[in-house]
DNA sequence: GATTGTTTCAAACGTCTGTTTTAATCAATA
DNA sequence: TATTGATTAAAACAGACGTTTGAAACAATC
């Protein structure tokens, strides 16, 4: 339409590189994937890479900046749950959205594959990453929490209690093939993300009540 | 001493590349560590993996089976703790060892991310690792959560209670670069070991009391 | 229609990798 | 000491990879 982005069979290029580059960058990861399967699969030049992004580190870099961008707009972190909502609800809906972003399907599951490869081989844009959009996810799970778990308790148990939310959402996805080998009538079969919230909820809402007991002081335990 | 062995130059320079490859397999993964670095730490001339191991894929596998089983012995599954003992104790066993196994230091880390690095590119070897020295420490969870969960729990519920005790465990170790680049100020330091086994003995033992009360039917509930 | 700047293309370059080769070295046997 | 078999060593091989090159094709402007 105006003049003042790139014509439409350029765009469509590069959009087409990043395509094909987020499906085979998740699936064989930075190091296996390569350009050619890239550009073969995107349907360019092997030289289209270099010119529209650069290097191969760059465009990794743009792929995983959307992906992750797409997955928070897809799933927002509060799950649907309104504000006023009490606090075991916001919670609740805060494991649901997780659980959904991360137990996906097709396309849609890519960036979990390259969250995990993320937490193996880290890459120079997980730092940005991190800090623009992990970072709010994060806080927004802490603010839950402290509500839940009272003013008294000490920041690393919060960062424990943290860890052990969200470690239970992660594992049967960063234990994939661990579990895959346990259980091969399971096989191929992501765990339905809804069931495994209402799971998680159930097994940590009563935890969370013990830590708030643990460290409640000063005329807080009833 | 005897001569059915070969000779001890020889079992030397298997040994010192069996060595050399766990700790750059561990750091580098299978892809990025290279046979000749490997060699160069053990002093061994590049030949030597092929002629000794055949080839780069079975010393890998070779250094990944030794790996694991020497973890098995330096950290028995009960974590110290007696048969007789009550189910709440063998339970804390059980995660007190699991969380020293993966949060431990130097080379007794190497299992840590060997294992994390086969969670997101498997190899051929995860077959034989998980039947013959995963399956025996998932059985022995699977024992002692089948006696506080009760025995009206569907296999299903006891997959995920399963899941969400060993997720609590791995997170901090999976999700590593994620939370070094949040909390920077922990940067490069381990969780202590046992104390985050007790967070994670506390924040479990209500929830799988939450769990068996859901399913306890028959009289069982008090 | 000529010109300019952008995009595509086929081919090649240079590097790194696992593996193989072939000869040299060593230890033990006869 | 001569011989045999196992081990080490240096060098080269063959393939794959990311990247670059230089020309061709294209679109937009004058």
């Amino acid at each position: 339409m105006s003049t003042e982005r790139p014509p439409a069979t350029s765009y469509d290029t590069r959009q087409r590189i990043l395509d094909a580059a987020s499906e085979i960058f998740a699936k064989e990861g930075f190091a296996r994937a390569t350009v050619r399967d890239i550009c073969q699969r995107a349907g360019a030049n092997i030289a289209a890479v270099n010119y529209h992004f650069g290097d191969k580190e760059k465009l990794y870099g743009e792929v995983l900046l959307h992906t992750y961008q797409a997955m928070v707009e897809r799933h927002p972190v509060a799950g649907g749950v309104r504000p006023e909502a009490t606090v075991d609800e916001r919670f609740a809906g805060f494991v649901r959205a997780f659980c959904r972003r991360v137990y996906s399907a097709g396309p849609e599951a890519y960036l979990s594959w390259l969250m995990a490869r993320e937490m193996v081989e880290p890459s120079p844009v997980l730092d940005q990453v991190v800090n623009t959009l992990v970072r709010p996810q994060q806080q927004h799970l802490v603010a839950i929490l402290k509500e839940m778990l009272g003013p008294n308790v000490p920041d690393e148990v919060l960062r424990s209690t943290m860890g052990c939310v969200i470690g239970q959402i992660l594992f049967f996805h960063h234990c994939r093939p661990v579990v895959e080998r346990l259980f091969p009538d399971r096989q191929g079969r992501n765990p339905d993300p809804d069931r495994l919230a209402e799971v998680i909820v159930t097994f940590s809402l009563p935890g969370l009540r013990a830590v708030r007991a643990k460290y409640a002081r000063g005329g807080e335990g009833r």
